[in-house]
DNA sequence: CCACTTTCCCCCACTTTTCCCCACCGGCCC
DNA sequence: GGGCCGGTGGGGAAAAGTGGGGGAAAGTGG
């Protein structure tokens, strides 16, 4: 099956629940999903399937290379398990919302093997930037 | 299942009691806890199924090297076996406390296979040093 | 062995947050 | 139209967090 593909976006209600996009929601329904600061920018959303490799090199980062236990540490604490009510929705808590600019609108993109979480705005941005070089590169893989 | 995720702040009251966060409770309810002080800024709570192994391989290194049981015994000293009422409190006693610094409130981290007890203020200054190298690593892992 | 103090932990009470459930609205397709 | 699906909103029960009273248990000193 192929990953997670298109943008859509959804309103944040005053409960701080979205819906996730209905495309999104096959085969992951039930597993649940974690919810993530990876990058300044946005909430990652992963399922659990990909997000169990991502634990295991994490907890072998730690053991192999102790000095870096501080700066896993912020990125368990920012993370959280979620799970879809019956109507599909996601909540999305006040304090993580905050850390990427989400406000009535949530941006959901898809980024193949996970879903990112941006405020629409904040999107615009950092996509817009010319690359001239990379559009070769992208061109040339679909050529 | 996976591991401690998110980060919460409860409030220690006058008898030192704090409510454990009911998402690191499930599971681990009936087996209960090691309070443990592995780092110099913070706590380390470690469910029994975590800390077993741990027992075992402290035990191997004592056997192996005599030399480092004086070592082992400051660990094991100020270790202590807690479990929660049956509000889900855990409590912590106020030398342990005065240790990591920690005053009326109490930020409870997941980190995986343990949870980590902060005072607040610590855990900003130590988890907010950049560090692009770093995280250009972490993005590749999620990549 | 008996007071007396201290610590612990159960119970009850209260407030806030979470989340379950129902309802509605709009578009699409039969 | 009528049924279905996807997105949005809100009421209310249940759970989570917080605080304190009081009795049991453990530690201390005569």
């Amino acid at each position: 099956m192929s990953g997670y593909l298109g943008s859509f976006v959804h309103q944040v209600d005053a409960k701080g629940r979205v819906a996730l996009p209905a495309s999104f929601r096959r085969g992951s329904e039930s597993e649940g999903f974690i919810l993530i600061q990876v990058h300044e920018d946005a909430l990652s959303l992963l399922p659990h399937s990909s997000w169990r490799p991502i634990e295991e090199e994490l907890r072998e980062l730690v053991r192999k290379q102790p000095q870096s236990r501080a700066r896993i540490l912020g990125l368990t604490a920012s993370a959280l398990e979620v799970s879809t009510d019956k109507q599909g929705r996601i909540l999305i808590p006040d304090r993580m919302r905050e850390l990427v600019g989400l406000g009535r609108e949530a941006l959901f993109v898809g980024a193949l093997n996970k879903i990112e979480i941006w405020a629409p705005d904040r999107f615009e941005e950092k996509t817009r930037a010319p690359d001239t070089k990379f559009d070769r590169f992208i061109e040339s893989i679909f050529a």
